[in-house]
DNA sequence: TTCCATTTTTAGCTTCCACTAATAATATTT
DNA sequence: AAATATTATTAGTGGAAGCTAAAAATGGAA
């Protein structure tokens, strides 16, 4: 019986690869040594000795040179640490003045130090809440996520009207942009241009004053919308 | 310059040593290294070791066999990690419905993930308090602690008016003890008794219904009141 | 199929920070 | 002053988690 079976004893770093890999896997199937590691920040043979040691204690399954997939007390562990992120953030937001883009590196600390208990506290005094600042669904306590179907702005069609609905918490500087750009989530807004080759999008707002902004085609990938109903002809 | 001159990336386990040797030195004078072990419930050699880092990087000065102080760095530091446990704990207790008994380990882990931002804003949302829920003086941000003058209960003459200041912390079960007898923070009651050869000390309170209690010399000694005039014969 | 690029792993080190056992220094008592 | 008790330090070890350099496995291209 290893250390790692103490009972909420997972070092910051065990829970930080536990989140990492759960979100690799939901993106790609399974969690490639490489795709570990840069997500991390770290050097691929660190990530090799980790997922040995993680393996061995039950919290993953690893194929050698082919990737990685949480066991379901894995994927138990890695719901709590996502769940605890996201209502930190909710949190920081909502109570404490914290912006979308300065949010997501105080939560990575938080996330590791605050008790369940802590959590669930603020959980009630937000009124439980569903989503995070990004508009990512927050798990529920027995580790359940429902993500809402959502459509890429790269992927509407021109003449529709969409909501933003969710974006990256990664990426503080595009958060600030985007902010700039008026795209804060639940911004309405019509799809009037769209390049072709992965070319830009353009669009604009329907509340007045009715600016049109013009956004990257990569941009318009993370941007995750939902369709509102096309415009009256 | 080792790895301790970080900006802001002093290890979780120095903050602890910084801030337990400040409190033993207050107290003491000196914090000698058996009392910073059990202090921080680590075997001595520990401490030997890590002292002789912390005074390598500047932070305290060390006489072998004598003790440990520290520097205007490690000082300022230590007041740094123990503001931010205290604004903690006033915040989770205020806000967060936490109670007094259940307040420290939180805060003993949240002080060492939480930015001087997120403590400041805390700060700012609590009104800027001068004290945590246990009666300790918060310390400014500039490094400055301020603690009124305060008798211990077992010092306290009969027939004296006392107000409850100051409790200690560390010791869940002694808190939810204190509360169970009707000692809180604010409470004002009668020195009725007290018995020779450190023997207890009996008080009654002032407000309705006037309960009696008897506490034992020991923890009449940790309780910190101020007097509040004597009784009118 | 053979070769090359990519991906992963092994081997071997490093730092941090704890531990135990043994030793040394200081303080106290006789 | 000698003997004892207390206190602190050295010496050596261990685990967690990172690193680099070198080797190995895999998969795609020639």
């Amino acid at each position: 019986m290893s250390a790692l079976s103490r009972q909420r004893g997972l070092s910051r770093s065990i829970e930080d690869y536990l989140k990492t890999i759960y979100e690799i896997e939901a993106r790609e199937g399974a969690a490639q040594t490489n795709a570990i590691a840069e997500a991390l920040a770290i050097a691929p043979p660190s990530v090799s000795g980790m997922v040995k040691r993680l393996s061995e204690s039950g919290l993953l399954e690893h194929v050698p040179y082919r990737g990685v997939q949480l066991t379901q007390v894995g994927r138990r562990t890695a719901m709590r640490v996502l769940r605890r992120h996201r209502i930190l953030e909710k949190y920081l937001t909502a109570k404490l003045g914290y912006d979308w883009d300065s949010v997501h590196d105080e939560a990575e600390r938080l996330e590791h130090a605050a008790s369940d208990e802590l959590v669930e506290r603020m959980a009630m005094a937000l009124g439980n809440p569903e989503f995070d600042p990004h508009g990512a669904p927050i798990p529920t306590r027995d580790g359940m996520v429902t993500a809402p179907d959502l459509i890429p702005l790269s992927e509407v069609e021109i003449g529709e009207i969409a909501e933003l609905r969710r974006v990256s918490d990664k990426d503080s500087e595009l958060l600030r942009y985007l902010r700039s750009l008026g795209l804060r989530l639940g911004v309405v807004f019509e799809v009037v241009g769209r390049q072709p080759f992965r070319g830009p999008v353009t669009i604009q707002f329907t509340a007045p004053p009715h600016a049109e902004e013009v956004v990257g085609f990569e941009l318009a990938q993370s941007l995750g919308c939902i369709i509102r109903g096309d415009e009256v002809g």
